[in-house]
RNA sequence: GGCCCCGUUGUGUAGUGGCCUAGCACGCCGCCCUCUCAAGGCGGUAGCGCGGGUUCGAAUCCCGUCGGGGCUACCA
């Protein structure tokens, strides 16, 4: 390999680079399809070239509007921009394949015309039986290249039986050489690539004809996608070549195969399996930035030592030449950690403004939030920052805070461990220490229940303020107590304090 | 079956013949810190699929082998 810059570009000037994410709009981007929008994205970017966004459609079985809009939405949301496509417009329009039909019936018909195309008459049972036959002598099973010499006089039978054709791109009888992006030079000698169907027999294009026509006209230089494709890059280059003879093409793209994305066991990552679309991770809240983090590193990385970077860091530093070629599992824990981090990096107030949505969605805070409610959720932010992975689990978190006290009651879990008989004996202990505060501030709180309770009954900490804590903010695992204290007010602190110093009996049983 | 791709600790990777008694990160385990949970600090666990070569020397080169994945559709 060893390849330069240059050699990546291919003589071109880096602006000049046109990349593309051609998604289905089949419902929710499967985060194999965001890691190849990513590094697509990412390519353009680091050159200044072009990404463009095109839609394949032509899959007419389960396409839906709402599946274009979600793909729309997502890519918003991941922060993936496109120069053009759907929304933005471009010199190609349209970028909605389904809307480009007359282009591809326009296409197979020079193709058949010229003869780089032919028709096909066999039907699925012949095909069939020879693909087995064929097997059966361990030769490729693809097709056999049945109808590629067929006269008139044959072709007017075969109509005559009712048969309607589909069409196949006549192969080159020669291997079929190309300098993979990520693995270098691949080969694939002509007999184990067989003519293959452009159009079927109804007169539908399939993707094998679309999008290599789309790539040509839309002039597309690069294109990074799953390895899953390696297969077809041979008969999507001949196509190409056939394109370029008719004038329809300049020139062939180079390839990149990124590594699969691998899911539990040796699978790869399907749509079927948990874990495989985007909008899960974008409903338990994580950062578009640590996703995207994370899935630059399934093949790619930005340093030896480091691992967690920003968007524009991984555009200024993106090499395809350093992209891995080993399938990659998905790893949650590995993702938990990275979107963590970008979590701690983020500015207080960002990191509030980012869990105000969830905490809506959970109908913790209204739609339209009071200046105090936005007031307590900018305080509290910098408590949970430390202590969360997603924004998701700030619900948790800050619900004590916002409830309203006659809706306030402890996990009942939490209270019957924490809150029985002993527990609630330092609960009123402490509701005793606290009930005469003059100011009321962490600071001062602390103080006053640690005189009380570790100093003057002997408590060890985490006794004393265990019962404490599930009696004011309800749950085990909180935000610190003494903040959480602080910012809930004197008034409704010590409300909870007494209810549960009092009334906890029959949560016990 | 055929073709193509891939093979470093549990996971992701660094490593392109000596700097490797194989580095980093996540995970896991232990300790410290500590009002819970985290965060942070310190330490630990575990790997070059296998077999032959080439070489003074191989994770790195060659051959073979095994394993995994993909394709082999009128799916994409």
């Amino acid at each position: 390999m060893a390849e330069t810059v240059d050699d990546v570009l291919g003589g071109l000037a880096p602006d000049q680079v046109r990349l593309r994410f051609a998604p289905s709009p089949t419902g929710s981007l499967h985060i194999g399809n965001v890691r190849s929008a990513l590094f697509n994205w990412a390519m353009a970017r680091h050159f200044g070239g072009s990404l463009v966004l095109r839609i394949e459609d032509t899959d007419e079985t389960r396409n839906t509007a709402e599946g274009l809009q979600s793909v729309i939405g997502s890519l918003r949301w991941l922060g993936i921009d496109w120069d053009e496509g759907p929304e933005v417009g471009g010199p190609f329009a349209p970028y909605i394949q389904s809307e480009r039909m007359d282009l591809y019936a326009g296409v197979a018909q020079r193709l058949r015309e010229s003869g780089r195309a032919y028709d096909c008459y066999c039907s699925q049972a012949e095909l069939e039986e020879r693909r087995e036959r064929a097997r059966k002598e361990g030769r490729t099973s693809g097709y056999d290249g049945h109808c590629r010499h067929l006269t008139p006089e044959q072709v007017e039978a075969f109509l005559a039986e009712g048969r309607r054709p589909v069409l196949r791109l006549r192969m080159p009888d020669r291997a079929i050489v190309f300098g993979d992006l990520v693995r270098g030079e691949i080969t694939f000698q002509p007999e184990h690539v067989p003519d293959y169907v452009l159009v079927r027999a109804n007169g539908h294009p399939l993707y094998t004809l679309v999008n290599p026509v789309d790539d040509a006209v839309m002039g597309i230089t690069h294109i990074l996608r799953g390895d899953d494709l390696l297969s077809s890059t041979p008969r999507q280059i001949a196509l190409y070549e056939a394109l370029i003879d008719l004038g329809m093409a300049g020139r062939v793209p180079r390839f990149g195969h990124l590594p699969t994305v691998m899911g539990e066991g040796n699978r790869r990552l399907s749509k079927r399996d948990k874990g495989s679309g985007l909008l899960e991770y974008i409903d338990r809240g994580f950062l578009p930035e640590g996703l995207l983090n994370y899935l630059a590193l399934l093949g790619w990385g930005i340093a030896e030592d480091r691992d967690v970077f920003t968007m524009a860091e991984m555009v200024e530093a993106f090499d395809i030449r350093r992209v891995n070629p080993n399938p990659a599992r998905f790893d949650i824990r590995k993702l938990e950690a990275i979107n963590a981090a970008h979590l701690r990096a983020l500015p207080v107030d960002e990191l509030a403004t980012r869990i105000l949505p969830y905490l809506q969605r959970a109908e913790i805070l209204p739609p339209e939030p009071t200046e105090q409610e936005l007031a307590m959720l900018k305080a509290a932010a910098p408590l949970i920052q430390e202590r969360i992975i997603t924004l998701g689990e700030a619900v948790d978190m800050l619900g004590f805070l916002f409830v309203p006290e006659e809706d306030f009651e402890p996990n009942k879990q939490d209270a019957a461990a924490l809150l029985d008989d002993d527990g609630r004996a330092v609960v009123r202990a402490s509701y005793d220490a606290l009930a005469g505060l003059d100011e009321w501030h962490t600071a001062t709180i602390e103080a006053a229940l640690r005189a009380r309770l570790v100093d003057g009954m002997g408590l060890k900490p985490r006794n004393a303020f265990g019962p404490v804590r599930v009696a004011v903010t309800g749950r085990r695992i909180s935000p610190p107590l003494f903040e959480s204290m602080d910012l809930l007010g004197a008034e409704r602190s010590l409300a909870r304090l007494r209810a549960a110093g009092e009334a906890a009996a029959f949560i016990v049983r």
